[in-house]
DNA sequence: TCTGGGGTCCTAGGACCC
DNA sequence: TCTGGGGTCCTAGGACCC
């Protein structure tokens, strides 16, 4: 019998802003930004923010109306990071087999540990509370015989609680929910749902496979199937990782400008490809996103390349090129985004037969300019060419 | 309400080749 | 002439997750 834990810090930014900032105990805290920050949206709310109807994805503007008094921050990654893996190296003390969903989850894959720790109930118990113990975060859990099922489960456990699926019920568990806790379909989904008047999970359990195909599309539709009959879990066992990398800036006041939007392109593209340079990738897919101001209507734009991208100046030009192609010239920009996409494992075989001595050159430059920028960031905006080209005789 | 940022996967259609 | 079918690669947009 196979057992596995999902466990899922509670609230988890706000929650390691009250751990940091005793004041905040108690108090509605509120990540994501400060009362007069435009185009922010709600990270975070702790429970006591919850109280007043402040959740995830609400505009900052709104969440302020309802909670005046809340305490906002605007957060801090790196310091969540930090606790993150402080969470993470107590999961992997008790068992090898874990996986990192995101910051603040993860799947324990416990069977076969029963000798060392007792049932996995009590393994369960434990580990919240050593959780609790070394980092004073609380954690909600699932226990189930797969992984579908524990995130379901944990997710109905918040705050700080453990449900446990006993091995069989799986199918009956399922059952019993309405359609908006399964874990996979959102808004549009339940839209349909709701258009076919399927209320809970046993309406879909009904339907057949052809059925679910018809009204929801191949993939989603065995999806479907599977999961109302608590058998989705391989549906995430084998995650792709590392297939494509981006930044992106929604700005507080629309862009017009030619100059400003070209400067941000090039801020951002450079994030991007010095993120790229740290990892052993590479990548021959680049990537523009728009969205503008006045309908919030996005547009993307990618271009594949036979090599991959050497340097910074060659991935810039080609975006500049790529923008002005899509850029619907005029119009206010409110984000822009850029990324690298087909990425795959550095090859060194050909660099040095293809590519001449400046492109060497110019790379290593650019690796150590590009550091430098990291540690000083505000001496780091800089327009056009990180290095022009030297001119001939000079 | 006025809608972040960083990802993955799916769908549908076009181009091209055999 | 007036048009198959499969495979692969690519693009654009969208759904979803945290």
């Amino acid at each position: 019998m196979s057992y596995f834990i999902h466990a899922d810090l509670d609230a988890f930014y706000a929650s390691v802003e009250q751990l940091d900032h005793p004041e905040f105990k108690n108090k509605p805290v509120i990540v994501g930004g400060l009362p007069g920050d435009r185009r922010s949206v709600v990270s975070t709310a702790s429970y006591e923010a919850r109280e007043y109807g402040v959740h995830s994805a609400m505009p900052l503007v709104q969440a302020v109306k309802l909670c005046p008094d809340g305490i906002y921050v605007r957060g801090n990654m790196n310091r969540y990071r930090e606790k993150s893996a402080e969470v993470m190296a107590v999961f992997s003390d008790y068992t090898p087999v874990f996986q990192q969903l995101s910051v603040d989850e993860a799947f324990l894959d416990i069977t076969g540990t029963e000798k060392l720790f007792g049932p996995p109930e009590t393994l369960a118990r434990e580990i919240k509370k050593t959780i609790f113990d070394k980092t004073g975060l609380t954690v909600s859990t699932g226990l189930a015989s797969n992984k579908y099922v524990a995130k379901i489960a944990s997710g109905m456990s918040k705050p700080d609680g453990l449900f446990v699926i006993p091995p069989g019920d799986e199918e009956k568990f399922m059952m019993s929910l309405p359609t908006d806790k399964i874990w996979g379909a959102g808004k549009k989904t339940r839209e349909l749902f709701a258009k076919h008047g399927l209320k809970t999970c046993a309406d879909i359990h009904r339907l057949s496979p052809e059925i679910l195909r018809s009204l929801f599309g191949k993939a989603l539709g065995i999806f479907l199937y599977r999961a109302v009959r608590g058998q989705a879990a391989e549906d995430f066992e084998n995650k792709q990782e590392n297939r494509s990398m981006s930044a992106e800036r929604t700005f507080p006041y629309d862009l017009h400008d030619e100059f400003e939007i070209e400067t941000h392109l090039f801020s951002i593209a450079s994030e991007v490809f010095f993120r790229l340079l740290q990892t052993n990738l590479q990548s021959r897919t680049i990537i523009v996103k728009i969205r503008y101001g006045e309908d919030f209507s996005t547009e993307g734009g990618r271009e594949t390349f036979q090599n991959p991208l050497q340097t910074l100046n060659e991935y810039y030009d080609q975006l500049l090129a790529l923008f002005h192609k899509k850029y619907q010239a005029g119009r206010g920009i409110r984000l822009l985004g850029t990324g690298v996409a087909n990425l795959e494992p550095k090859s060194n075989i050909m660099q040095t037969e293809l590519f001449d001595s400046v492109t060497e050159k110019e790379k290593i430059l650019e690796k150590s300019i590009l550091a430098i920028n990291s540690k000083y960031p505000k001496a780091a905006l800089k327009r056009g060419r990180l290095l022009e080209p030297c001119p001939k005789g000079l």
